[in-house]
DNA sequence: GACAGGCTTCCTATTAGAAGGTAGACAGAA
DNA sequence: TTCTGTCTACCTTCTAATAGGAAGCCTGTC
């Protein structure tokens, strides 16, 4: 602990990409082992269990989210342009492959047969995103920046599906431009009618 | 093979429950013959290997949902109704627990890691849904049964994002209620003037 | 009708390897 | 010295898969 990439962080950070790709069940310890060039057994001393492991790193994975979104908040005011620079992000990272699924929409899936602390987790950070959505969709409304045809938080919960369904699909056709092309009508049927 | 639910069918059966529960890797041919009540070994009898076993599946899976949408089109003539029909369908699913997620969403999900022979078969699904769709939505805007803001094949990919995001919403948050309230507004949206 | 052969289905037993995890030793830093 | 991080070596359980055989059933032939 203490220097910039330290080895427990190195751990974290491959197996959020063998997440990334296979979930849960889909990554062992060995294939962590093999991508950091360290034992078995020195994972364990990092994180004992495998639940400790992927606990740590969606507690991490959602303070990510959490500082990113408040940048995003600090350099974009406008309700609609905060949207799309979030649905643009993940744009980007799907397009260049660095990130290009949400640990979170993956392990969502398999939720019933995750161990419990996990689950937990996992459900911590729907809650979260849905609290933030919520809020900008909240304000855009009261703002006139956004035209809402239901509920804030329906209009939430509904754009938070179009991007993990959108994502899915990108991955499912194994073609990334299809995310933007699926966002791209959601956010436009959100701008006020003056930009229209 | 023949009587009305053969071995090989309890087989697929509750292989499908495992995966919708835990994906590819969340189940093992052990889980099978404990929920089936035979030995392993006969598993490996009706399906040599775990591959053959969910390529069939998913390939059996497709054809099932073929059949059940050529139904709906029997049913249905109204394409605004045919989409309501089969949010409707999932919302059922959903809510009497009996099919709580899509198979194919879930194995998309993991697509990067999965055997290529399945992951063709995952991949085949989403080309037939989307076709599907995509003729809903071009028949309902040439009939003005919808309003498309969008190409056809694009509200098409949307709707399927919005179905595939909303399942997903409904299994992380534990409430199956949101997965009707996510598409009630998708649906609305799509409604021709005349009827709002 | 009897029976021989083949086929289907399931079994026991076993394999090789991967899984998550532990014990204990060692080297270097604080 | 003590603590930290890593190692080798090992354990147990699970995993998919195979070998070989027993039981039942169908079919054709005499």
């Amino acid at each position: 602990m203490g220097n910039p990439s330290s080895t427990s962080d190195e751990i974290l950070a491959s197996a959020r990409a063998l997440i990334m790709s296979g979930g849960y069940n889909g990554f062992s310890y060995a294939d962590i082992a093999e991508v950091v060039g360290i034992r078995k057994a020195s994972i364990h001393h990092h994180f004992p269990s495998k639940v400790d492991l992927v606990r740590t790193l969606v507690s991490r994975y959602r303070e990510d989210a959490e500082v990113g979104l408040e940048a995003f908040e600090r350099n974009v005011q406008n309700p609609l342009e905060l949207l799309k620079a979030y649905a643009g992000y993940w744009a980007r990272c799907i397009e260049d492959a660095s990130t290009p699924f949400c640990v979170c929409a993956l392990l969502a899936s398999e939720l019933p047969s995750l161990p419990p602390e996990v689950a937990k987790e996992v459900r911590a950070f729907f809650r979260f995103l849905s609290k933030w959505l919520s809020a900008v969709m909240k304000r855009g409304s009261k703002e006139g920046a956004l035209r809402l045809s239901s509920e804030p938080q329906i209009e939430a919960e509904a754009f938070m599906a179009s991007i993990h369904g959108a994502m899915l699909s990108a991955r499912a056709y194994g073609k990334p431009k299809i995310f933007a092309a699926i966002m791209a009508p959601a956010l436009t049927r959100l701008a006020p009618p003056v930009l229209q």
